[in-house]
RNA sequence: GGCCCCAUCGUUCAACCGGUUAGGACAGCGGCCUUUCACGCCGUAAACAGGGGUUCGAAUCCCCUUGGGGUCACCA
């Protein structure tokens, strides 16, 4: 153990929206920082150039800091380590498994995907336990600097001890033993040059002087890669504390997924959430304030957090006790406050602005722009209503209908730029796929999106509601379909 | 499947190093307040996964079983 000051991170990859998940390891890496007088730092982690996306980094930022978890260093204040942008670093992880490979800690792999892809098959066949074969581990330098220069592609290998046990001491479990025989010759350094999370996590929080690894509990089964490049390098490894994984609420209980539950930090934000419930909240999931209190600030927190007073079991998130949260916070604002915040959300000129072309020729009266643009406001549609049997046209079936909510809520996950064309293109494509009429589609994606049959345009509809809205809202439909009664033979 | 982690009401968090009528909160139910709803208040139901040990005594320590989760990529 050493004295060095405290410092700790969070790490995202900016593949996706801003995720609760990153906002909860997020709160206890901040908490325990500030306690102890230590910095905690922001990188963002975007080694992976496939998936990897423009928008997705600074939502992550903005979210973070509405939540108040501001970092003392990271890309955008900058700071004595950084850059703090893997992608602005990649020279130095190359240096660095380069440095392992002259010390003979790692080594070329010239193992074409095929050829892997085919031993994992084999190895699926065969019932044996999956992993690479070592069969570059043994080559002699010459020929790995032969193949190497003549221009052969290749990865770098981390060489794992063939026998023995890794020890890990988990600040929350205590001791991890694992047997060296069942872990892998990771691949630290990929052919495209980029390094592999594995690589790029360890040198930067050794570079950064990260001392208390506060992470998921998903890391737990390559923590011993991550203690063999600690060692390989001769680097003081930090301490390690797993904190667990959010659960979905459904009966499954899995870790919290998209496809399940709302893990957007935007959809929170959105559906007018205060950050400081949200924190409040966040901190309740394996953390107990102690006496029972429940409500308490961030800066409570940090006076009151121990790490043993964190349970390990998977907490669910339950929507329903943080709405309830949110509503204490609500009641003690002052009338005034809570204006500034309702306005700052939906009812603010900008937003006004977008929905007023959109329903201008259908008014005839001044007031007519509330019933007209009441669901620009509304949060949970009522598909108990005439209009909500549209969502299931003559000659299709339920499931069908929720399906096609189920394909576009992926979809529009996915979108690239969320904008009316795309959308447009989106409903066009579905509908051609599947050989239906425009109306099968529109009008049922219509009353799922707004609750009703009379609306503004489609597409400028959704794009004014945001892409996060209106997946919740899909989402929201499928689900309704899904729990109706049977239809009658 | 191998390996690893975990195990208290439906959900969440308690019960310090073994001795409690197993507690709080959300949700549920009942009531009070109230023109209504909400808030608030009062009350009620609800859990130690199972089996072995250790011990005078086990929710608490150990083992096994069961259950749940995670992980086994040139993704993080």
């Amino acid at each position: 153990m050493s004295d060095r000051p405290v410092r700790t991170r969070i790490a995202p990859s900016p593949t996706g929206d801003p995720h609760v998940g990153t906002a909860y390891i997020a709160l206890f890496n901040y908490v325990f920082a500030k306690q102890h007088g230590g910095q905690f730092l922001l990188r963002i982690e975007d080694t992976d150039q496939t998936r990897a996306r423009r928008d997705s980094e600074k939502a992550i930022m903005e979210s973070l800091h509405w939540l108040g978890l501001s970092w003392d260093e990271g890309p955008d204040v900058g700071g004595p380590c950084g850059p703090y942008r893997q992608s602005e670093r990649r020279e130095l992880y190359e240096k660095h498994a380069f440095e392992l490979l002259e010390r003979g800690e790692a080594y070329r792999c010239f193992c074409t995907p095929s050829r892997l892809n085919e031993l994992r098959a084999y190895q699926k066949a065969a019932n044996t336990p999956p992993g690479y074969d070592r069969l570059c581990r043994n080559l002699d330098r010459e020929e790995s600097d032969r193949r190497a220069a003549a221009g052969e592609p290749f990865v770098i290998r981390l060489k794992m001890p063939l026998e023995g046990d890794s020890v890990m001491v988990d600040g929350l479990r205590g001791e991890i033993r694992r047997s060296y025989r069942e872990l892998d010759d990771q691949v630290l350094l990929k052919s495209d040059r980029f390094p592999t999370y594995h690589l790029a996590n360890v040198v930067d929080d050794h570079l950064m002087g990260i001392t208390h690894v506060i992470r998921a509990e998903e890391w737990i089964p390559s923590t011993p890669k991550h203690i063999r490049l600690y060692e390989a390098f001769g680097w003081e490894a930090p301490q390690w504390i797993h904190m667990p994984l959010l659960r979905n609420p459904d009966k499954t209980r899995s870790k919290i997924s998209k496809r399940k539950n709302p893990v957007s930090l935007l959809f929170y934000k959105e559906y007018g959430v205060l950050p400081e419930a949200l924190v409040n909240f966040l901190a309740l999931m394996g953390f107990s304030f102690g006496n029972d209190v429940e409500k308490f600030t961030l800066e409570e927190m940090i006076g009151a957090f121990s790490f043993e007073k964190v349970s390990l079991g998977g907490p669910v998130f339950d929507l329903e006790k943080l709405v309830w949260l949110n509503g204490l916070y609500l009641r003690e604002m002052s009338p005034q406050a809570l204006l500034d915040a309702v306005q700052a959300l939906w009812l603010n000129r900008a937003y006004f602005e977008r929905i007023m072309p959109l329903v201008q020729e259908r008014m005839r009266t001044l007031t007519d722009f509330v019933d007209l643009s009441a669901f620009f406001y509304n949060c949970a549609l009522d598909y108990h209503t005439e209009d909500g049997k549209l969502m299931v046209p003559k000659g299709r079936t339920i499931e069908e209908m929720a399906a096609l909510f189920e394909e576009l809520v992926e979809a529009i996950d996915g979108m690239e730029d969320y904008n009316v064309e795309n959308l447009e293109a989106l409903l066009r494509r579905v509908t051609e796929t599947r050989g239906w009429k425009t109306k099968d589609v529109f009008m049922p994606v219509r009353v799922a999106v707004t609750g009703r049959k009379a609306t503004p345009p489609l597409f400028e509809s959704m794009s004014v509601l945001g892409r996060e809205r209106t997946r919740v809202r899909l989402r929201q439909a499928m689900a309704h379909l899904r729990a109706l009664p049977p239809p009658q033979a």
